[in-house]
DNA sequence: ACTGTATATTTCCACTGTCAACATACAGCT
DNA sequence: AGCTGTATGTTGACAGTGGAAATATACAGT
């Protein structure tokens, strides 16, 4: 790889914001290239800066990947949020919830995965769960507007949670690695509210 | 790393049964040092062999963790069909594939994730695809010995498959990626056949 | 102004996967 | 049996990776 020609003209020796322009950077080269292309390296070279310089923030790589799998899950936060704000509440909203949760991953793909990869990312980093939760209170939130009034036993509303989070997750990890067959005649497998299961089954 | 001492005996110049040998040798370094470990030059050293000699059987380093890849799918299928296999059918079968499915996962957690990584495997692969597509299999099978009959509508059938492999493998990937919370008391989150969804929801 | 600390650079290291050139053994044909 | 083409392994080099130690530079608090 070739020296980065235009870097960011820096007045001083030191940066200034050095830490945010990391994320930043990463950010851009790993919707660019994706994970393969997401190299320490390359990362402070965009910045201009050296490639040891970033140690200093985040002390390894994986503190640099876990920072950026942070801002990762706000902006999904974000999504789902924009995804949902003009339904009303109900089963619509979920279903716009869970179709945010879904665009974003198909939007970034790289960033998506890696944000749920314990071996890039420190997961349990505590602002990396925050933001994560973050992202689960939105699910959670619209859950509670509904009646589940069937799954009766304790701790209902946490199992209602995970069932919801397990479902859309899984749905949309599938989609990413391509497992998915498309029905026929069509171009794209199922939407995700196709298959919700809004049924209960019987033993035959 | 220093060199590999115990390089088993090679009495002829080739190997035999390369191709095998490095996948069983894969096998065992991800299952003891998980996928940072998992390195072409490694594996090759385990067998005994130069690290180049895998590229004759494999082309590169993605071809030889697809063919583990696709190895893996297989065990994972022959695990569902073990849990499953002393029970009568019905629901209880299919908590019981479930089961196998999670716990698999639990035991083989490297082995796992890079199933389903494009990164590190050619997800459009013949074999990867057939050994999935066995594994997806069981869990088809004992759907169709139960009645979804509110799902309904067309492509029912699909429908529902889509749905189970969706929640069992996000419920299965969250657990790894370690962001389910444990209920008050508890040492482990909650079991799939305890969040499975056997309701429906009405809106409130 | 002085001093300790935070930030950034330089240089080196072990390690990675890929590649081209070469060595060895096997398998099929005459 | 001998010849030959092909499959299978080896050697050595290469660019690229993240990390660490030693060093330079700037800032912040006294």
């Amino acid at each position: 790889m070739e020296i980065e020609k235009d870097q960011p003209a820096r007045d001083s020796y030191h940066h200034g914001d050095l830490r945010n322009a990391l994320i930043a950077a990463g950010m851009e080269i790993i919707e660019e290239s994706g994970l393969p292309g997401l190299s320490l390296r390359a990362i402070a070279a965009r910045v201009g800066v050296s490639h040891t310089a970033p140690r200093n923030h985040f002390g390894s790589m994986k503190g640099l990947l876990t920072a950026i799998g942070a801002e990762g899950f706000r902006l999904h936060a974000a999504a789902m949020r924009e995804g949902v704000s003009d339904t009303s509440p109900g089963v619509e909203r979920l279903h716009a919830a869970m179709r945010g949760y879904v665009e974003f991953a198909l939007r970034h793909p790289a960033l998506f995965s890696m944000m749920f990869s314990p071996q890039h990312v420190e997961h349990e980093d505590e602002t990396l769960l925050r933001n994560a939760s973050a992202s689960y209170a939105v699910l959670e939130g619209i859950s509670r507007d509904l009646d589940w009034s069937q799954a009766g036993e304790s701790d209902a509303q946490l199992r209602t949670e995970m069932m919801l989070w397990s479902f859309v997750h899984g749905y949309t990890t599938l989609r990413l690695a391509g497992q998915f067959r498309e029905p026929e005649g069509a171009t794209q497998p199922f939407d995700i509210a196709d298959i919700f299961p809004d049924f209960r089954y019987r033993e035959t």
